[in-house]
RNA sequence: GCGGGAGUCGCCAAGCCUGGUCAACGGCGCUAGGUUGAGGGCCUAGUCCCUUAGGGGUUCGUGGGUUCAAAUCCCACCUCCCGCACCA
């Protein structure tokens, strides 16, 4: 059994010798970042992955020899934080509960929460403990929160940097608003995380004496089929000013369109029913009457709908049910319904008995969708024109002459977390980040194009992204963060404010030795750019650790912040550095699944990082993360893979704890040392690519195999096996998985520098002995084949014959490996081929199709290393395995031998590769 | 709708770019045997179907096609997942 709790001595050995703390030196640098967390909540092993990853990523990279930076930092930015602490001060039952059951946060502590601070303080130091827990190599001198003053600075020169280069534009926007909190929601803010969006109604004025008459509508085309108007008759309206008309709308309307930028002011109020039989005047000087309708609701639009019995159905049933006599008027034609009345057929096809038939709203949309597509315009302006492009046409024709508005409405009934009802807002100063602008879109591109992406097959939804941003919010009036330099009105928001502080890092290190109050914009630009000289002594140094750390050379993150937050990171940096300080590259994961489902609170299945490395090591979590799956799979953490790969660590130790070593240089000797190099370079190549679940397997499955049969290969001939090199190997290739562990055997093996700084091991050309690689492959091959046989035949051996092909054979088989390793690998110009210069091959076609086949049927590695055995003595070297194997005699002949035994004349079926077999 | 991605032998999941290494890596689970005081762990074998000689058959969402050869390339179709903004 390991001591887990033993293990984490290593946590302070590590911090005092200062081994993860990077300076710059003589060494090349390998600077690498994750997304700062955002602390308002512990992280959970959800989290984990993102940083164990990068973490992996920097301990190789170091042992790679290089000098490796890995900071971290903590973002405060944002408003959730200050969300939730008002909840907090409102005493929400709720959140409290998720405190205390959940997060296990004590009672005296969440009294301090109503200080917004105060949640992301406790979380930070929450979330760093765990991540010095899960033994991340970090350099933590350097860390900081982004509500540091000297921050602030930095974040206040990037904003007025961009708005020197045109980059900050002011404009007005529409975004779901909350009235009661006075403040933009979007999907989290919202009950039941109901996204906000919205349509634009086009609304039609109809005369009504001095005033207007407002309808709302998403069909503008079909004024031309208008019968008549609908009106709540319970409904309260207004007549109102609005901007400089009277307009009748119902209150709910009014209200609204004081938040889309309408002056309103309302004159009088009434109930709907005062309206009901008057008389409006439509554009076209048509006289229509107001009538009832109890479908009409007052929240939706203007609270006032225009009928147009031909093409809606439910304007149609309402005039069948009052037995109304109206005359539907038809304004479009389609193939389907020809000269007939559209909405009635539709209304005959969906059988619909009545207005309250709830089939109505599935009739409405079949034959909305069926017009739009499909039906043409038959009213004289029209005429002829395809309904999907009348509908803009008369739009913008109504607006231009003042006969229609438009009006933003919710296409959901939106409730904020508070409980109120949201509107659509206009913000009309709201500042953005200007990224639709093409110069800027060109610089991305080329950054993009110089950097190396891990997976490349993110390549693309990079490539879009970036085409796809266009103007971005970048502030907001509430939260913590960096107030807007020259609108103090103004915070800059999260994700505006996280684009470029990979660079403060260099900073942070410095920040108690900086006279703030005295930093400007200089300053910064004297470090980052070169710019002018400035007075503090101090940013010499800084620029110089700049110069030396900077670009990034490895940013990490989950995939999900490829649209967003990667996409700004590579465009500010091309808009405020200079080419050589631009991202290297990107490397994106996908998340973790928790047992096959997805991890939610409504699932009960968050489990906290922390209690997690208590109960199982960080070793064993770290691997499990990133055993199960590639880079942008979804890796799905089970605790069956957790305990397996527990164990597959404990056995590690349990053998490095027996290691002897004895002298002994035998072919399996050489074999072990042979594939040990295989194996260091194929490790290598899949953790320079970053392919860990790979490199993971190599180290803990594939190793266990040599491993059991370099012993039993031993063992057989009653050798004791010489493994101290094997398992040096090891461990320095798990190192960067399992630092703990790996670390206790490093110093059990007598080291007593650490593993964490030890060399990455080097494939030693000079130990690769493909003799002994392809012997091997023989045996085990022979050993398959004989079990197979002793399985479907069910017989008890005595005696086992292994006859190895003749010479001539061999001969053929190395022809024919030299013309597949040449490119031919069509088995018919092969054949005519050998046919031609060889006589013995025409005794044997059907051999020849065999080897052909053989020698497809192996990787293009050994195919290209395969070397002409002396079979017999390879397999008189396993003689002993095979008997006691499978307790009988073993007689090995070679097919030419004088002396041979054959007594079923099986030698003539030998093959290079494949000998013969018989057993009786 | 726009964009990205996925469908592989119980589950998870490699492979697909660069066709032959593919009955298809590996893990988990399951079955049997060994070890152990039992259990766990560990080890061995098996885990699509058939097979008394190392073999054969049918498989990689569906249907076509290209090729001596296709999970892999091409075409069409079906199903599923994710993102679409001012939010971390």
């Amino acid at each position: 059994m390991i001591d887990y709790k033993a293990l984490e001595k290593w946590i302070d050995r590590w911090r005092d010798a200062k081994i993860f703390y990077a300076d710059p030196n003589d060494k090349k640098k390998y600077f690498i970042t994750v997304a700062y967390p955002y602390p308002n909540s512990p992280q959970h092993i959800g989290h984990g992955r993102t940083y164990t990853l990068a973490d992996v990523h920097a301990r190789y990279m170091r042992m790679k020899g290089y000098n490796v930076l890995f900071p971290m930092g903590f973002h405060y930015t944002g408003t959730p934080i200050l969300a939730m602490s008002k909840r907090i001060a409102e005493n929400d039952i709720e959140l409290i509960k998720t405190f205390t059951d959940i997060y296990k946060v004590p009672k005296e502590i969440i009294e301090r929460f109503v200080e917004p601070i105060e949640i992301a303080k406790y979380f930070k130091e929450e979330i760093k403990q765990g991540m010095i827990e899960m033994g991340y190599s970090i350099d933590w001198r350097r860390e900081f929160t982004t509500v540091d003053k000297l921050y602030n600075k930095f974040i206040e020169w990037q904003f007025r940097k961009l708005k020197n280069k045109g980059y900050i534009v002011q404009g007005s926007h529409p975004v779901g608003w909350c009235p009661k909190d006075n403040s933009p929601v979007s999907q989290h803010d919202t009950l039941g995380d109901i996204e906000p969006e919205f349509n634009e109604y086009t609304l039609i004025k109809f005369d009504y004496n001095e005033a207007k008459i407002l309808v709302a509508t998403l069909r503008p085309e079909t004024i031309f089929g208008v019968t008549n108007l609908w009106i709540n008759p319970n409904g309260r309206y207004v007549k109102a000013r609005v901007n400089n008309e009277i307009w009748i709308v119902s209150e709910s309307c009014a209200n609204k369109l004081s938040y889309l930028n309408k002056k309103v002011e309302i004159l009088e109020k009434f109930n709907g029913s005062t309206l009901i039989n008057k008389e409006v005047r439509s554009i076209h000087n048509r006289t229509i009457k107001i009538l009832e309708a109890s479908f009409v609701d007052e929240e939706n639009g203007t609270g006032i709908v225009m009928s147009v019995p031909a093409h809606a159905p439910y304007d149609y049933q309402a005039l069948v049910d009052l037995r109304l006599d109206i005359n539907p008027i038809v304004i479009i034609r389609s193939e389907k319904y020809n000269d007939k009345i559209p909405a009635y057929e539709v209304i005959k096809e969906f059988n619909i008995k009545d207005q309250n038939d709830p089939r109505l709203e599935d009739a409405t949309a079949t034959l909305y969708s069926y017009e739009f597509y499909n039906g043409v315009m038959i009213v004289d302006e029209y005429k002829g024109i395809k309904v999907s492009d009348a509908r803009d046409a008369v739009k913008s024709t109504l607006i231009r002459d003042n006969y229609a508005d438009t009006m933003l409405e919710l296409t959901k009934d939106v409730r904020c977390r508070c409980g109120t009802k949201c509107v659509v807002k206009i913000l009309n100063d709201q500042w953005f980040i200007d990224y639709s602008k093409r110069e800027w879109k060109d610089l991305a591109h080329e950054c993009l194009n110089r950097m190396n992406l891990l997976p490349n097959d993110i390549r693309e939804e990079f490539e879009y992204t970036i085409e796809w941003l266009r103007e971005r919010a970048c502030a907001r009036r509430s939260g913590l963060g960096t107030k807007l330099p020259w609108d103090k009105e103004w915070i800059i928001e999260s994700l505006s404010d996280s684009v470029i502080y990979m660079a403060y890092y260099i900073i942070a290190k410095f920040a108690d030795k900086i006279d703030i109050d005295s930093v400007d914009d200089a300053f910064f630009d004297y470090i980052f750019n070169g710019g002018k000289n400035v007075e503090q002594a101090i940013a010499e140094d800084i620029k110089r650790e700049f110069e030396y750390f900077y670009p990034v050379d490895s940013r990490h993150s989950g995939r999900d912040l490829i649209p967003n937050h990667l996409t700004f990171f590579i465009f500010n940096h091309t808009a405020l550095f200079e080419k050589e300080r631009w991202p290297k590259e990107i490397v994106v994961n996908g998340s973790v699944l928790m047992e096959g489902k997805k991890m939610s609170k409504s699932f009960g299945n968050i489990i906290p990082l922390r209690s997690a490395i208590k109960e199982h090591g960080a070793d064993a979590i770290r691997a499990a993360i990133l055993i199960t799956s590639e880079l942008l799979q979804d890796a799905d953490f089970t605790f069956d893979i957790l305990s397996s790969v527990k164990n597959k660590l404990e056995k590690i130790y349990e053998n490095c704890k027996e290691l002897k070593e004895y002298e002994s240089n035998d072919r399996i000797d050489r074999w072990l040392r042979s594939t040990l190099q295989h194996t260091i370079i194929r490790v290598t190549a899949s953790m320079d690519k970053l392919r860990v679940r790979e490199a993971l397997h190599e180290i803990l499955y594939s190793m266990d195999d040599m491993l059991e049969w370099y012993i039993t290969r031993k063992s057989a001939k009653g050798d004791k096996p010489s493994l101290k090199q094997f398992f040096d190997v090891r461990i320095r290739l798990l190192a960067p998985f399992t630092p703990f562990i790996c670390e206790e055997i490093w110093h059990m093996f007598g080291n007593d520098s650490f593993v964490s700084l030890a060399e990455w091991p080097n494939a030693d050309e000079r130990l690769i002995d493909y003799d002994a690689d392809h012997g091997e492959i023989l045996i085990m091959s022979v050993l398959e084949d004989i079990k197979n046989i002793l399985k479907v035949t069910k017989i008890k051996p005595k005696d086992i014959y292994i006859y190895t092909a003749s010479n001539d054979k061999c001969a053929i088989y190395s022809k024919i490996l030299l013309l597949i390793l040449k490119g031919e690998k069509n088995i018919s110009n092969i054949i005519k081929d050998l046919m031609k210069n060889d006589n013995n091959a025409k005794k044997m076609v059907d051999m020849i199709k065999k080897m052909v086949d053989d020698i497809l049927s192996i990787s293009d590695e050994i195919r290209e290393k395969r070397v002409m055995l002396d079979e017999k003595s390879v397999l008189n070297d396993a003689k002993e395995l095979f008997e006691r194997e499978f307790n009988a005699s073993i007689h090995i002949y070679n097919e030419d031998d004088k002396e041979i035994i054959d007594p079923k004349s099986k030698a003539k079926y030998a093959r290079p590769y494949k000998p013969a077999i018989y057993i009786d």
